[in-house]
DNA sequence: GGTGCCGGGCA
DNA sequence: TGCCCGGCACC
């Protein structure tokens, strides 16, 4: 197999496509890919290995023995970066100093409140960093999944299903979910449900959790104060706190994170060699429990990741000031920004979805984890903005009833599927939903 | 017969 | 909750 697949580039979640930022060559494909093969197809249903009983095939990525990132070391390449005002005048540029770059010499160190997770240990040479809130995002994809059959729909109105189901009138058989059956509040059909209708199962998982971080422009240094101004601080909105935490970190010395460089924003699942400066937010708790009680047992091919991009103050202000507490992103699902990277340079464009055709991309350097775009790409999200911009509402618009009802006899969308773009026999590139026979998220109609 | 995916079951 | 599949409508 030859070139690989990068699919998902397509739609869920975009890769910064760096040339550089390939080279690290995750194994997170590998392991479903293993997995896929080890389920084998044609077997009867009741001698397949069924569940998790196995246990996933941990991505070899790295672990606990694994060469953590470069530590303090000379990086004279990079120059001063305008997001470092704070930095004494006259000193030389130490890229390798553990000191936040906003704090103000001599000002008291921020400390994380009790109860901040720290940083998980990189388990990648590359250090690849688990992007913590897209653990909610991935629970909040499975949960669409669920949902959808489950009669509670989350994607917005894909229309399809409905149309179809519609169309097709009653079902024979028992088509109603167990809501319905029982008449409970979720009983609609799937697809009826709106952000609009029930903002609750948006918030839900929208809610950050990051409820100590102190207001962090005091920290700020004067250049950075009309920035910190324009980001219209609320306690959701924090993209300081992430520096805050790594700066903390490095201050106590466990869990070092160097922090030097330019605020960096990370896009990729495969770090480069640079130090993220970005933890933000707190894992759900679920996870979070989980996690502390495995410490070093990642489930890495599920992990979302991100790589550094580096960004310049003006685009971040841009970007960054383009939010308000009140904007209606606030009400849509952490649909990935689709990100190119023609213009690595300009935030605001980086976190407008492209209108991409979910075209499958032949990437012959595309890491083997891209291919899994619902998966990997789902959580390449900036870390600084885990809230979407409200261009990204595809999927949660919900389609007006008029149209549903005006056309019975909606077509089956002419966009190719995971399954038949790729064919049963590459079943590991397919898409979640379309592996648990679920409306396809890649090929959207 | 192939495809898309809803509904539901299993662990 | 993650994963899988029966079975149906549609192509
Ligand atoms: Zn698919």
């Amino acid at each position: 197999m030859g070139a690989r697949l990068a699919p998902a580039a397509g739609r869920l979640g975009m890769l910064i496509q760096r040339e550089s930022q390939w080279a690290c060559a995750g194994g997170g494909a590998a392991g479903r890919g293993a997995r896929a093969a080890r389920r084998g197809r044609g077997r009867p249903a009741a001698s397949r290995p069924r569940g998790a009983g196995g246990g996933r095939l941990r991505a070899g990525v790295g672990g606990p023995a694994s060469p953590a990132r470069p530590g303090p070391g000379p990086c004279p390449e990079r120059p001063p970066s305008p997001l470092q005002p704070r930095h004494p005048a006259g000193r030389p540029w130490r890229p390798s100093a553990l000191r936040c770059p906003f704090r103000v010499a001599g000002a008291p160190r921020p400390v994380p409140p009790a109860g901040t997770p720290r940083p998980r240990p990189c388990r990648c040479p590359r250090r690849r960093r688990a992007l913590p809130w897209a653990a909610a995002l991935r629970a909040w994809s499975s949960r669409c999944l669920r949902s959808q059959s489950r009669g509670r729909r989350t994607w917005g109105s894909r229309g399809r299903g409905r149309g179809r189901e519609e169309r097709r009138g009653p079902r024979r058989r028992r088509r109603t979910s167990r809501c319905q059956r029982r008449g409970e509040p979720g009983s609609r059909a799937p697809g009826r449900e709106t952000p609009q209708e029930n903002p609750g199962w948006t918030r839900s998982w929208l809610r950050q959790p990051s409820p100590v971080c102190p207001p962090a422009p005091s920290f700020w240094g004067p250049q950075l104060q009309p920035v910190a101004q324009s980001l219209a601080w609320s306690p959701g909105r924090r993209p300081w706190c992430g520096h805050w935490a790594a700066a903390a970190a490095a201050e106590t010395g466990a869990g070092t994170w160097p922090v030097t460089g330019p605020l960096r924003l990370s896009l990729h699942p495969h770090c480069p060699p640079r130090q993220p400066i970005s933890y933000s937010g707190n894992l759900p708790q679920r996870r979070e429990s989980r996690r502390q009680a495995e410490p070093e047992q990642s489930d890495g091919e599920e992990d979302f990741y991100y790589t550094e991009l580096d960004v310049g103050m003006d685009v971040l202000t841009d970007g960054l000031s383009s939010l308000s507490p009140a904007s209606p992103s606030a009400s849509v699902p952490p649909a990935s920004p689709r990100l190119e990277l023609p213009e690595p340079r300009t935030l605001s464009s980086l976190l407008h979805p492209l209108a991409l055709p979910p075209v499958p991309v032949l990437s012959p350097v595309a890491p083997r984890e891209a291919r899994r775009g619902d998966d990997a790409c789902q959580g390449c999200l900036a870390p600084t903005r885990p809230e979407p911009q409200p261009t990204t509402v595809r999927t949660c618009v919900p389609t007006p009833p008029s149209r549903l009802g005006a056309s019975p006899r909606k077509p089956r969308g002419d966009a190719k599927k995971c399954r038949k773009v790729y064919g049963m026999d590459h079943r590991h590139l397919w898409c979640t939903a379309c592996r648990w026979k679920k409306a396809c998220q890649r090929f959207l109609d």
